[in-house]
DNA sequence: GAAAGTATACTGTATATACAACCTTATACA
DNA sequence: TGTATAAGGTTGTATATACAGTATACTTTC
């Protein structure tokens, strides 16, 4: 867990934590390089990436002569919040119910690996559970979780707490991906699921940082005829939508 | 408009090109630092910073010990923005046209009514569009326009410039509404797409509000093994960091 | 008092240098 | 033949140094 972090990435993940925390508001100074210089014992260059990398990940703004500021970050709903299925259902008036079909911890192939950014030799938990309203199939998650992150996972009771849910009080998400596909349904997913051969699902695709390393990587399936993905928002003032 | 330019600019403007040109292909080896270091008669960490941005942007993959590589980058759309299909494909480095199959104006029928949240003997303008990616159509669009906010959506050319394109530059958006759901083709998806039977399906469906009033209502139909939707975000940025 | 000049602080870029970690390949040895 | 070992190339990080460009505050000059 605690592994020996380059010391640019020291000074990026404590201005990080000073912003998310809240104790530098959006338009504040942050420190110059050469204060971070003086406090953290690095060379400029040192302190200079960190500010640059920050500010090229939107974090932070920078102006030549003046200095660096927390930058505005207006909130922005997306399609993909990271809802809990559990709550959906229940807010549906419906019944919700979880089946544990796997569980274990592996050593992570050449693909997990990469995809965690992680050494070969890494430890990983995995999960499948199905996720069903009022008894019927919904959603099959595959899922996968850092040990090193998230040590406790398997020590969890997934049938009252969903691994979303877990995961998100256990590590701050800062960075998400998502990939949707349509796919027609392995042998497993049909058993699993309880579905046919010919009825096609979405496939979601979940991987969520959490200061700077992948938490977890998750795979969703539906069934296209008992889930469709919903969203809606309002844009912002100053538009979230480019051309 | 040949701005000084810095170095590691330079480098990656070059790099980058070869790229999108398609002289290196993915997974084709890039100059190691040291080369880059002669070719541009630059120092090593000038050549480490182009080699690293271009990294952090996606475009590149480097194995300590190893060498660096032009990253495999899968036909992807993004989520949450508003793109525009043909920029997508053009920075792709690939070819973009597009086939329009239908269009006109026809009379609100109780449905569509219902969707543009207007009555039934408002205008609507129809278009049916196949984009290709190189010749192979990609997407289905399927679209509907509300004639009395954008009269003349029919006097566009639309095979040089993408209905949202134009939509977004008469009118604001201020909601959106998407839902994403798997699907079996239809003959005329499959006629159209040129795919088989067999073939899911995404179907991306949304809605578009400007100033309270439904502008457009589209359907996207993309064929499963040829595109998939993508997004990835911080969630304490601004804007979408779709590569 | 206003304009011009000066000093200072800050960011942006570029270089030379150094060392660590990693991987591959060739070589020496058992 | 198989196994260590060494060598060389590659990326990753860190430092000290230098100079350019920009904005602000202060001082001088008219």
């Amino acid at each position: 867990m605690t592994e020996a972090q380059p010391l640019y990435a020291k000074v990026k993940d404590h201005i990080l934590a000073q912003i998310r925390n809240g104790v530098w508001e959006p338009g504040a100074r942050v420190p110059s390089e050469n204060q971070l210089v003086e406090s953290f014992s690095v060379s400029r260059m040192t302190a200079n990436r960190a500010l640059r990398e920050l500010t090229a990940e939107g974090f932070l703004s920078r102006v030549p002569g003046v200095g660096t500021f927390v930058k505005e970050t207006p909130a922005r709903s997306s399609l993909m919040e990271l809802r809990n299925i559990a709550e959906e259902i229940a807010q549906r008036g419906h019944r919700y119910s979880a089946r544990i079909m796997a569980r274990g911890e592996i050593e992570a192939n050449p693909a997990l690996a990469e995809e965690f950014e992680a050494k070969l030799s890494d430890r990983l938990f995995h999960i499948v559970i199905v996720h069903e309203e009022n008894g019927v199939p919904v959603q099959l998650e595959d899922r996968y979780v850092s040990a090193a992150v998230v040590p406790d996972f398997m020590a969890q009771d997934f049938s009252s707490m969903t691994p979303t849910a877990y995961l998100l009080a256990c590590a701050p998400v800062d960075e998400l991906e998502h990939t949707v596909e349509a796919s027609l349904p392995t042998h497993d997913q049909q058993r699993l699921l309880g579905i046919g051969a010919l009825e096609p699902c979405l496939v979601l695709r979940r991987r969520s940082w959490s200061r700077g390393a992948v938490v977890t990587a998750v795979t969703l399936t539906y069934p296209a005829s008992r889930y469709a993905l919903y969203s809606r928002y309002r844009t912002s003032e100053r538009g979230t939508l480019s051309q």
